[in-house]
Parts: C-alpha cells; sequence; structure tokens
DNA sequence: ACTTATCGATTACGAGTGTAAACCGTCATT
DNA sequence: AATGACGGTTTACACTCGTAATCGATAAGT
C-alpha cells in the first residue's frame, strides 16, 4: 500500500483539514466536504472550494465526475501522509532518532499511564 | 525550566536553521552564525541577517550589545521549542495520542533495534 | 426558451516566508 | 581628516497560505 504520485508541493494547515475530510469518507462533492469541515473550521464554501482545487493541483486530491460537478477523492494515503510528516519532524528536531522524540514527549509529561501502557503493549507486539 | 516570553509568531523553517546554531553555542555574532549556518543552507550574509533580525522581533533571539556590534543567544529553550512542535504534530495528526504516533513509526518501520531498546529502557525509567 | 440555482474556475488580497540587495552609521586605518 | 570595512536596518520581491468574492457555464425548473 502507497504510491506517491505527485506530492509536487506540501500539504498545508488548511488544506489538511480538507484531506481529514476525504480521509475519514470518499467521494465526497464539494458540498459534503464543506458540510464536514465547517464543523471544525469555520470557513466558508468558496474557501473550502479553493483549498480542493490546490488540493487537486497539487495531486494530493483526485477528482471524479458525477453528472455535472465533481467528487473528490484523497490521492494519497493518509498513513503514507503521516508517516512522511512524522519522519519530517523526527529529522528535523531529532536528529532522526525517534526515541530522542519519544524521550521528549516523555519529558514534558506528554504521556499518560494510558500511553505508556498502549505502548508497552506496542513494544511487545513488536518484539515477538 | 521554561519561560515563554512572547513567541509571538510561530519559527520557521529557515529561521530554525539559525536556532539550531544558536542553541548549538551561543552567544554568537552574525557572522559566527552565518559561518555556521552557511555549512548546511547555501545561504549570503544578508539573508542570514534578516533570519535573526526577524527572529529578534519575535522574541525567539535576544541581543546583548558586545562593543560596535551584537552577540545573539537563544531567548527561548529549545526543549520547549521541541516540545511545542512535538505536540502540535501529535495534536494535528495523531488526535493528540502520542500513541498513536509511536505505532506509526513502528508500523514504518522508522524504528530500529537501537530505537526500540532505548525507548524501552525509558520505558523501565518512567515506569520507576 | 428563460431564469435561477449550482458548481467549478479565476481573481483578489493581506500576511508570512525565503532570499537578498541597498543604505547607513561607526570604528579603524592611512 | 578621509576612506574603507563591518555590522545593523530598511526595502524588495516573488511565492505560499488563509480566506474569500466574483465570474462563467450548465443543469433544472417554469
Amino acid at each position: 500500500m502507497s504510491r506517491k504520485s505527485a506530492p509536487s508541493s506540501a500539504i498545508s494547515e488548511a488544506e489538511h483539514a480538507v484531506m481529514e475530510a476525504l480521509w475519514d469518507q470518499s467521494p465526497l462533492s464539494a458540498s459534503d466536504v464543506f458540510d464536514r469541515v465547517c464543523r471544525e473550521r469555520d470557513w466558508t464554501m468558496p474557501t473550502v472550494k479553493t483549498l480542493l482545487s490546490r488540493l487537486v493541483n497539487k495531486g494530493a486530491v483526485s477528482t471524479e465526475p458525477d453528472g455535472r460537478r465533481f467528487l473528490y477523492s484523497p490521492a494519497i494515503a493518509r498513513s503514507d501522509y503521516v508517516g512522511q510528516e512524522s519522519k519530517r519532524l523526527v529529522d528535523r528536531l531529532f536528529g532522526g532518532r525517534p526515541a530522542s522524540l519519544f524521550a521528549q514527549l516523555a519529558e514534558n509529561e506528554a504521556l499518560d499511564d494510558n500511553d505508556l501502557a498502549e505502548i508497552e503493549k506496542l513494544l511487545r507486539e513488536l518484539r515477538s
């Protein structure tokens, strides 16, 4: 799974909100996207359309004609995007060492007991 | 430790490179910063000066007069910055659940044996 | 067929960013 | 005292981003 065709440019913050809507469900019409996205961000329809266009230009969203309008779908997998962004952060701030990120989160008390338990479980699974 | 005075605006990518130089050693003169930064980024002196000014404006760098010139030092701790950025990523991409980030890195095979061992060690320390 | 509601496309515009030149004051050297 | 080097400040400029209005085509209803 995963094949990046042409992520041309990076997905911005606002664009990311649109991507989340599409990752949550797709294909969606522009109005559908608007309905979903405006629950979180206080945007108008034109704004959503602009973001959709830019995402299509960037190759992050693909379109499929549906009668006179378009249906939009993500063209990149969420896991790819998320993985890419995570790697960028780890590279930029932690010299590429994920353990340092982990240490940072731990030191910052960003990890509660639940998180620790989950991570422990994942670790055990990885060890097997 | 850590008191953010007025991070007014966010530190950008290019500015971050300058911050790294100052976190690595400070105080530094503008030329010193230039010497260090231009090893990685192909910048000219004016560019470095602009970035320094912007960082001073943002309150991320403080100045100290040294004769006729200035010496620059970070005004925010690297650990604060890094922690803030990490949290932003986790919130944005992982719904605020650090364990999901961890799972992502694991699944992406971004974690080698060393990383796993280190994280395990950190976990054990946190448990005590 | 004519009007209207939709929808995508084009245009807009201020703020921030990357990158840098030009300007200006001052210290040092001749 | 004049000149040049060095360093900070101002200005520049193209591009991206957030946010949105307007335009133009088309489908649908009357």
